[in-house]
DNA sequence: CTGAAAGCGCTAACAT
DNA sequence: ATGTTAGCGCTTTCAG
């Protein structure tokens, strides 16, 4: 395995070009020779180092990923999306997280440009405002965003500020009129945002008054008695709460459990992200869904659609749509039309596709 | 970006060997240089291709990560912390997936050697009857294998046997005599053997008698019927469930809520891996903890070992421990005498660290 | 159809 | 202290 082409050479008799060709080429070479040379590369159990042909300056057939983490599961599935595919043509991942950290950003995408990956696929906390995307726009290498969910940039996502609005309606259609927007520490990032957006729309809509979204640590044991004071508190308190994100949700539901609020008759509940996992709790949490794997896909295939040459179709943001999961977390408030619930079946916004 | 160490060295007036040794030995070269060559760098944004360097035969910095998947979170966590140590170290990593198949499995490895790897931190179906594991020993690189439960290679792990028996005699000490155990369709794996043997020992240990694993479709929406046979027929039928991971547990749990059996009034269960998802569950899913964060740390410190020349430390099989989460999920049964359960606290055992 | 040689970006002798 | 040069493994003209 530590053989090069040249030992290659030596044992079958032949130049090094010879050998590349007959690696390459393999009908630009003598068929006689080219058995030759296939023989001694079995016998040598050669195979080409990658490192001779991308300094070269070929295709590296490099892809940097960077992620935030891998402990959401959102996160892990889309990366298994982007590997399905990559490594069914070829492709090698180079995998850097951010743990959501302006400053490991900028190193991750450093590191992987000094390694000249041919692309890079990932997802920062605020796309908009990114100077690096800049950078990247200007000189290279050619990227796609996941989850950010911008106009500006190429990128895969769902439409947030709709799939909110869609959610929120649907808790708005079975009768909740107090309805609380709950964010994780995170509260900067561009999709909490939209969802934010999408919420307060959806509450305005109704005739309703959005509130600013409460922030919640992800990390702790329980609720935050602050928290919980805004939950629990007098005839103003809300009926339902709408969860920027599944892990988000599921603390939430356990604090209230140990706070004896029960899920949904003291509080509904819907959450972001439509984990898996979700569908397993008791009762079953309601979310509204993004294809991870899918997203993970497409956005495999604009970066290669855009190495490929294809900046028209591929540089600007792809919205797939959402889906609403409707589970045992959210109850019906007393007297509530149900009729406008229905018909609304999570389509992209058109104009962002 | 594009720029290379021979536009720094025009750019600064000096040659490219003066550049090199102004960025690998900068004490080396007059301050005065120094400063010029480094004005250089700045102004041409110049980043030393790891690729030049690797090629050189230098160190790649480069680690293969070859995991089954990352759909279960046992892998996404071991990874995380692995990239913990690999990024504040300098170091890049490179992932492949199998998907538990032999054949990707071998493809992987083979990728990442022809990419000159400095090591490999893996997970495989089935460490000691691997063939390629053996070719590794024979031609590097180094590795270090995670959650492969064996004595014969380096590897962290638990120890599944003892993990699994300390499970089982806490439902035995619960009461239960009909205990079944259940696995994925991995039953190949080592680990999975390995847990099957721990339940065997302590339900013989108990007076009691092992079944075979009864084989569970992981993907299925719901149980199939041949299975709930098992589960629910008759006076013999099981009082306790020990599945061989919590991602089967949570399923399994579904299954049963739809076929209208109680957890855990009317069957008890318990999990294998500790996922924190599962502590939000309703009720909580009992389990046994592998504190995979810290596996991931620790396959990548022997790794590191290894790679330094530290074989005798590092080339054995090391067992983190595990431990014991008593969920909800578990009822005793009349009559138990717990005692038993109480005083056994979860040691790896001495005799594999 | 095959070989010789240049060069990708870098480091490390070896010279000066 | 700095420069010159060879060479890491490979692909690709350019000659034969």
């Amino acid at each position: 395995m530590t053989s090069t082409i040249k030992d290659v050479a030596a044992h079958a008799g032949f130049s090094i070009a010879t050998v590349s060709r007959a690696i390459n080429a393999p009908h630009t070479v003598n068929p006689v020779t080219l058995a030759k040379v296939r023989e001694a590369i079995d016998a040598l159990k050669f195979r080409p180092s990658p490192l001779g042909r991308q300094l070269r300056g070929e295709r590296t057939r490099l892809i940097g990923v960077v992620l935030p983490t891998l402990a959401n599961p959102v996160f892990a599935e889309c990366l298994q999306g982007i590997d399905e595919l990559a490594s069914a043509q070829g492709f090698r991942l180079m995998l850097m997280t951010t743990q959501y950290d302006a400053q490991r950003e900028r190193h991750a995408i450093e590191t992987l440009r000094a390694q000249r990956v041919e692309g890079l696929i990932l997802t920062v906390a605020d796309a908009d405002t990114h100077p690096l995307l800049d950078e990247l726009d200007a000189d290279g290498p050619l990227y796609v965003l996941m989850h950010n969910d911008t106009k500006r940039r190429p990128s895969v996502s769902v439409d947030n500020h709709r799939a909110a609005f869609d959610g929120v309606r649907m808790l708005i259609a079975h009768g909740h009129r107090r309805i609380l927007m709950l964010a994780g520490t995170l509260a900067a990032s561009d999709r909490a945002r939209q969802r934010h957006a999408g919420y307060a729309q959806a509450m305005q809509q109704a005739g309703l008054t959005p509130a600013p979204a409460l922030e919640v640590d992800f990390n702790a044991e329980a609720l935050a008695p602050s928290v919980l004071a805004h939950l629990s508190t007098g005839p103003a308190r809300p009926t339902a709460l709408f969860c920027s994100n599944d892990l988000l949700a599921m603390v939430v539901m356990r604090g209230l459990r140990e706070a004896r609020l029960r899920v949904p008759q003291d509080m509904s509940i819907l959450g972001f992200d439509g984990l898996a996992m979700g569908e397993l709790l008791a009762p079953p949490l309601a979310s509204i869904g993004t294809p991870n794997g899918e997203i993970g896909r497409a956005a495999w295939q604009r970066l290669m659609a855009r190495i490929g040459g294809d900046y028209a179709g591929a540089s600007l943001g792809l919205a797939l749509p959402h889906t609403l999961r409707e589970g045992g977390t959210i109850a019906a408030i007393a007297g509530a039309s149900l009729s406008e619930a229905s018909g609304q079946r999570c389509m992209p916004d058109p104009t962002r596709a």
